[in-house]
DNA sequence: CGAAGAGCATAAGCTCAACTACTCACCTGC
DNA sequence: GCAGGTGAGTAGTTGAGCTTATGCTCTTCG
């Protein structure tokens, strides 16, 4: 680590080059800044000097620049170091305040309704000094956004993740199953029923979900598009409209209400995939005892939970 | 993004932390850096009131200090940052350089014996523009961190690898075989030869090479040490040994002359583990087009060598 | 074809942050 | 109690970076 040019870097370059890039010129990247084309102006005159590489392609005139391949690679470096700074930042922000003890967990509906309970209760038992923050969203991607952040320790999710700063556990496989009112002819068949007998069916549904999303998938590539005479976003609605009789559901399994008289459950014996509840968390960021220990308590709960359906 | 505080933050700052955490005072991480005590003491002054939260304790007088829990999060976050610094410049080094047409490629001497000549060949051929510098290394290690220094594009290696900032791909697995003179009773065998009979006899050893301390290993595991009667880093030497009656080895398949008639080669039918021979590239770096072929044709001509044993 | 306009570079001056040098306050250990 | 080593504080100077003002280049349009 010689004590070249590039001590002299400093983080505003790096901003102004992602604001640049961003904004397409050197003047909107300043207003958006705070600062006068000029400054901007001479700020990449230095990062290049430091570099010794030209960063941007300015062809004069009124015509837009662009970033030179040297340009492109040190700008995915700069925005890598952005976001490490803003997981530091959020570690700080986090300590600052205190937060030893406080855990924001992010969830979403589905997994809601059965393993945050046993959870929460098993937590507060073990770890009654921490304080735990719940945030439920129906939009999932917000949740990541906000490991992104650092506005949430951890999230509940369905894997597979999408490519980001994060780190990944497989807490459990919920298998789906089948939802139908009492009395439905698919319920008495001896054998789980066929995705073609299912799409043949009017469908409830879900919005907002892209675990949902994928059970439709599956059900279209029978041939056929299925039947969604109904959306709805929340599982108890959804139960209910299949106990009125309107249609059937897939659902994964711990979102059904199992003492529900009105509905009776079909195992379909994985005729769709199950959907994968893990945890998530931002690779970067410092790992609390708090959330350390919540994720122990995650996997042990879960474990438990795969365990009783079997048994059941 | 909000222009906080978090935007005075600058790189030295962050250097500062880090001597100070490595040279266990203000004093001596100033003398490292060619400043003054007085410089670093206002810069961690200026560091901790832009994240709000003191950094280092001073106990007062001349009792050592010491980072808070704060300060061994920063420094954390502080190390990633200097890496993908050293990344970026890396980069910015091999472009100035106009690298766009060499790559720096790290190898071993057992990995070289077979893999290198057919690859470079066929390398060669299809990207003649491409200057591929060779830089063979007795110790292993050294590879690494010049993979982590930026002075080696990719390199050669028996995964898994340690942890750092790697990214690495699994190109072939190399058996174990055993090398004895010809005429050996170990070779008239219709069977493989066990561990304990191979580690009754005299054995040739190598030098400086995990994969094979990683053999020695499983010898010993049969509860009876091996008897390393000579040790050579040169698989030349060691088959030479070998034929001239001194002992037997073991060694990957990929090392050893078949063509050699003072020697028999036994299989092993894996009663030792084959090691896993990898490519090794750092994962912050910008992957080059040359990098990305050469990474392609290593893996066609791992295919065409994993195979070809097999056949013969 | 010339004027207007958009966009970046450059020059000059000013401000402020950071370094050096020096001093002080503090604690340990002999 | 005094010497030595450690970090903090203060004053002065230097320099980097900002703003304002201006220049240059290329495109567009009447």
């Amino acid at each position: 680590m010689e004590p070249d040019r590039w001590l002299g870097l400093d983080l505003r370059h790096l901003v102004a080059l992602k604001a640049i890039a961003d904004e397409g010129s050197f003047g909107k990247a300043a207003e958006k800044l705070g600062y006068t084309q000029s400054a901007i102006s001479q700020q990449i005159a230095a990062l290049e000097r430091i570099v010794g590489l030209r960063l941007i392609e300015r062809p004069g005139g009124p015509r837009p620049i662009s970033l030179t391949e040297a340009g492109q690679i040190l700008l995915r470096h700069a925005d890598a170091i952005q976001a490490r700074l803003l997981a530091a930042r959020a570690d700080m922000a986090a300590l600052e305040a205190g937060d030893a003890g406080r855990l924001r967990v992010g969830t979403f509906q589905s997994v809601g309704a059965k393993i945050i309970p046993r959870l929460l209760r098993s937590f507060s038992e073990t770890h009654p000094q921490v304080e735990v923050v719940l945030r439920e969203s129906q939009d999932e991607r917000e949740l990541l956004e906000m490991i992104e952040r650092g506005d949430l320790d951890l999230t509940f999710w369905t894997l597979p993740v999408d490519p980001g700063p994060y780190e990944t556990l497989e807490l459990l496989h919920d298998p789906y199953v089948l939802v139908v009112p009492v009395g439905s002819p698919l319920a008495a068949l001896k054998r789980p029923p066929t995705l073609k007998e299912i799409v043949l069916q009017p469908i409830i549904g879900f919005n907002h979900c892209s675990a949902m999303d994928h059970v439709e998938v599956q059900l279209a590539s029978t041939g056929r598009a299925p039947n969604v005479v109904f959306r709805s976003d929340n599982n108890g609605t959804v139960q209910g409209l299949v106990g009125a009789g309107v249609g059937l559901a897939v659902s994964p399994r711990l979102t059904v209400d199992e003492d529900d008289p009105s509905v009776e459950i079909v195992d379909l014996h994985g005729r769709v995939p199950a959907r994968v509840i893990g945890l998530v968390w931002h690779s970067d960021r410092h790992r609390s005892a708090a959330a350390e220990a919540f994720v122990e308590s995650a996997i042990a709960v879960c474990d438990e939970l795969s365990i009783e359906p079997a048994a059941a």
